[in-house]
DNA sequence: TCTTCATATCGATGAATGTCAATATATTAA
DNA sequence: TTAATATATTGACATTCATCGATATGAAGA
């Protein structure tokens, strides 16, 4: 249905910890097991919340050896930004 | 926990029928009736999307008689960008 | 190749959410 | 005050979601 998409964009940023992953990322790349460190939550949970903010675009990921590290990627919150100046019609 | 309020403003914007309503609100102040004629959805499932987008600063409501009018709040829209922006640390 | 460590996936579970029909509340008009 | 209409609330239900432990996958070193 319409919207459907923009949704999900929200969708990803409306669980706290997700939030709380995006604000340790802002400091510069972190490896998972960095980010376990610093949230109160399962291995198996961050993994299930990395996807998410992966798949929405607002984190990137690259392998490095063993290590999955992360980054935050300023398109999914330039995406959302302009999905939210549409909806109040400021637009463009 | 920390980045609740936060996350409940996202909450606000990740149902894809909320959107619609937001959208259909841009052609301005509309009643609660001529919302219903827009939506696909039951009159107390659109009762609850509007208590949900007021109260998350998205919409505000004014009775005028018998009729409920809604219109866009640009504010919860600046708020939301605020908090992009924070998470981005773009800042500011 | 085997072992170890980092991350992903799976299956289950309780909580939250969108939805509706039924009912309650509020406002206006008769 | 009563009837009619617009909106809100309630209670129920199916679906989605966050979470976990257990297990699988992937990478590097012995």
């Amino acid at each position: 249905m319409k919207y459907e998409n923009q949704a999900n964009v929200f969708k990803a940023l409306c669980d706290p910890n997700r939030l709380l992953i995006i604000e340790t990322l802002q400091s510069g790349d972190k490896c998972a097991c960095k980010l376990l460190e610093d949230l109160e939550i399962s291995q198996s949970t961050l993994s299930h919340h990395m996807k998410i903010l992966c798949e929405a675009g607002f984190v990137d990921s690259n392998r490095q050896g063993k290590w999955m590290h992360y980054t935050i990627n300023r398109e999914g919150f330039e995406k959302a930004k302009k999905i939210l100046d549409e909806l109040e019609i400021l637009s463009i």
